[in-house]
DNA sequence: TTTAAAACATGACAATTATCACATTAAGAA
DNA sequence: TTCTTAATGTGATAATTGTCATGTTTTAAA
């Protein structure tokens, strides 16, 4: 995969792609292609950001440490979205920690490549406005979610996430996303016990099947009729 | 209060402060001062927005109906925030009911009023971009304190936000924004039993008083370490 | 490989919160 | 006003969830 910003893919799927052929090799100059492993912090909640990183590969959890201690994940950005853009628009410290599910590459585009002309490409900015407000959305939903699901619940609809948005092992059948069940109980907001209690639960049920951290989902449907039970 | 755009102080709160004089001109031949009485939907989930609202006066509850049949607050949005430019940005049906808390002023500003130069105006689009990604902090961090905070800590936080968001009353110290302990308790995420049940032990400890719908605090300092604790 | 540390898992228990039932009070309509 | 309905408030109880303790397994480092 070129990492040329004027060919690059991954761009397709955030607002830089309404940027022209000029722009991009601008931005390709001043661009650092960087490698994160896994469990690598990215950017720390309350740091200064100089710039984005645009997503080429692997996960990462946005995540806020909380008075007790525990941090709760409050989304999931993988191939192709943007961190710390929002900071940057605000010109606020980040709000919240990016730490690396996997091994991750992203590409470090320094403000001073935005600031002065694509800031102002009405195209640009247009795009970073939907985007924005489409989070706002997933935010808005989670609230409500959070507010009004049970922790079992929750668990059976991230499990289906999971599923749609980073599919299964071919082989195995496997979640490909793998996660701690530390972090899985940080996704939807329980306390770790809690969480393996309930995949338990699910497994004796027959829902699921686990191997070491791995996870299988076995009977979709009743993860489905799950999540809208009340 | 004027209601001419040119004139209006209203739009200092918000995006529109950057328009033109050509273009408020604009705006207000088009725009609609409506009245909404307590209760009254301004929109609904679901609902095709055709434009945007601009509150002068009063305060809304913007929430969504859950499959147990309660709603969830999600935000209460007052004087000079706009209602539904989430929507009207992603063109996309309302993702939350707008109903009005007490009796309101708002302007309809239709979104053919928009669309042609002020939607490509980059300051505007930039204002716009800027409120987003605040509401989506917000929206964030409200993430944050759902799962991590217990019903009573986000009660006391709920009490101190009215406090400083709406004032009291010179007169009683009541509370200014009166909600019901229905709107309450949607607004925290929690039974309204619950929300009743705590507003009694505050009141037992001598952190509040309460008249009918009315609640005063008394001890602030108390509330402020409740929201501490964990 | 061995060993230390971290992650996973489960039990026991306590705390929180929801639900149901039912007074009481307040509010609004006839 | 009177009456009806909705909102508030409280008790009893059950369900959910968190916490602490402790054992087991996995992982990673020496």
């Amino acid at each position: 995969m070129s990492t040329k910003c004027e060919n690059c893919v991954i761009r397709q799927y955030n607002a830089l792609r309404v940027l022209n052929a000029e722009d991009l090799a601008e931005i390709n100059t001043i661009k650092e292609l960087q490698s994160i492993s896994k469990g690598e912090m990215i950017f720390k909640e309350g740091q200064r950001l100089s710039g984005i990183y645009c997503v080429r590969n692997g996960a990462t959890k946005l995540s806020k440490i909380t008075a007790s201690g525990r941090d709760q994940i409050v989304k999931i950005a993988s191939k192709g979205e943007i961190l710390g853009q929002r900071s940057i628009v605000c010109d606020e410290n980040a709000n919240l920690s990016a730490t690396a599910l996997n091994d991750m590459e992203v590409c470090y585009i320094p403000k001073s490549a935005i600031k002065n002309r694509i800031a102002n490409n009405p195209l640009f900015v247009k795009e970073l406005l939907i985007t924005m407000a489409t989070e706002l959305k997933i935010a808005d939903d989670m609230i409500v979610n959070l507010s009004e699901k049970t922790v079992k619940q929750r668990l059976a609809q991230s499990l289906l996430y999971l599923k749609k948005q980073f599919g299964e092992d071919p082989a195995t059948g496997d979640l490909t996303l793998v996660l701690s069940r530390e972090d899985l109980a940080a996704a939807i907001g329980t306390a770790t016990e809690s969480c393996i209690r309930l995949l338990s639960d699910f497994k004796k049920k027959g829902y699921i099947t686990t191997q070491g951290k791995n996870i299988k989902i076995i009977q979709l449907d009743a993860l489905e009729e799950l999540t809208k039970d009340f």
